[in-house]
DNA sequence: TATCCAAGGTAAGTT
DNA sequence: AACTTACCTTGGATA
């Protein structure tokens, strides 16, 4: 690997045990119909809340109005506390109103805890507020879901995603994990871990260059080194309150409010997280002119009062997708 | 074929 | 604290 960059062991990343030395899939399905409101696989993997899935077919973000499809997604997931205690390989795809998987392991509580298969769905909708551009985004894309990507991971594709389009962010984080990530083997394919703080903190700003990732390089280098060095822990802002935790997060190299509020909301779990993203201020000044406070701090309370509070990232998720693929317009009109 | 432009922003320097 | 500006790279649009 790197000769002479070993680095102490990380503070905060639990060791990975070992893959079975024979791994093989074992295989299920979720019953859609037990869900709480509805689910659409293709529209939360492909909306650009998560990069760390891949399309079986390699046809990721073709179709600008991608939803209902019945593609074969997979993604390596790392450990996640209290739901899965080793690495598994997790393959999904839905039809007939199932969701089959194929996994390392029982998939089910990972697809739950990654998919948001607990969040009552209608509530939320019963929750936002009757607006005719919420209105149409959540028509537009029914059953979408927010994610709960693994927080590292999630940190280093927000932090890759500054002025970039999404099949590229998706590129940059697959080059990341083919390059630098372990390599899992399973059933005669080899899969790619994202690569652990460690493995990223060991690389030069020179390495992620050459792999396009341009001045945002440096960023993830620093951002890695600081999360493997336990300097700070990008999951500790889960204990703190929205506000602070999103304060939080922006200690890191290359993250602002907009990142940090992606991170609280696509892995932290704050459902009331509007990140502030050109699409949404472009809503914001056709829809909603008197949000626009000038500060970040601001103007984010103003329109995730609009947006209906504690679910208001789910409204800011719908909007953004409807109006990336040109579903909604973003003209009043 | 060459040139231009914008893509889920952030950091650093000025006023 | 609010306001500029530079920043890598690349696919798609325009000439």
């Amino acid at each position: 690997m790197s000769p002479g960059t070993t680095r102490p062991p990380s503070a905060i990343e639990t060791p990975i045990p070992p893959a079975p030395v024979n791994p093989s899939m074992e295989t299920g399905a979720i019953d859609l119909d037990d869900l709480d409101g509805a689910f659409d696989l293709q529209a939360t993997v492909e909306s650009g809340q998560t990069y760390l899935w891949d399309r079986a077919d390699g046809g990721m973000y073709e179709t600008t109005r991608a939803h209902g499809g019945d593609h074969w997604y997979e993604t390596v997931v790392p450990p996640i506390a209290g739901v899965s205690d080793e690495r598994a390989v997790v393959r999904a795809r839905q039809v007939d109103g199932r969701l089959e998987w194929a996994s390392t392991t029982d998939a089910v509580p990972i697809l739950t805890h990654l998919l948001r298969l607990d969040d009552d769905l209608d509530a939320i909708l019963e929750a936002t507020p009757d607006l005719p551009l919420l209105n149409r985004a959540f028509e537009a894309y029914e059953g979408m879901r927010l994610v709960r990507d693994p927080p590292f991971a999630c940190l280093i594709s927000f932090i890759c995603s500054a002025q970039m389009r999404v099949a590229r962010i998706h590129g940059m984080q697959t080059a990341l994990a083919r390059e630098y990530g372990d390599e899992v083997t399973v059933d005669g394919r080899t899969y790619h871990a994202f690569p652990t703080p460690d493995q990223l903190a060991a690389r030069t700003e020179a390495e992620l260059r050459d792999l396009s990732l341009g001045y945002r390089a440096p960023y993830v280098q620093r951002t890695a080194e600081m999360v493997a060095d336990g300097e700070a822990d990008p999951t500790a802002a889960a204990d703190l309150p929205y506000e602070e935790a999103r304060d939080y997060l922006t200690q890191f190299v290359g993250v602002g409010e907009k990142v940090a509020d992606c991170v609280l909301l696509f892995s932290l779990g704050f459902l009331e997280a509007v990140p502030l993203d050109t699409w949404i201020r472009t809503s914001i000044e056709d829809y909603f002119p008197d949000c626009e406070l000038g500060s970040y701090a601001e103007t984010s309370r103003a329109i995730r009062e609009q947006f209906g509070g504690a679910y208001a990232g789910y409204a800011q998720t719908y909007v953004f997708y409807a109006l990336r693929s040109g579903t909604v317009s973003s003209e009043t009109s």
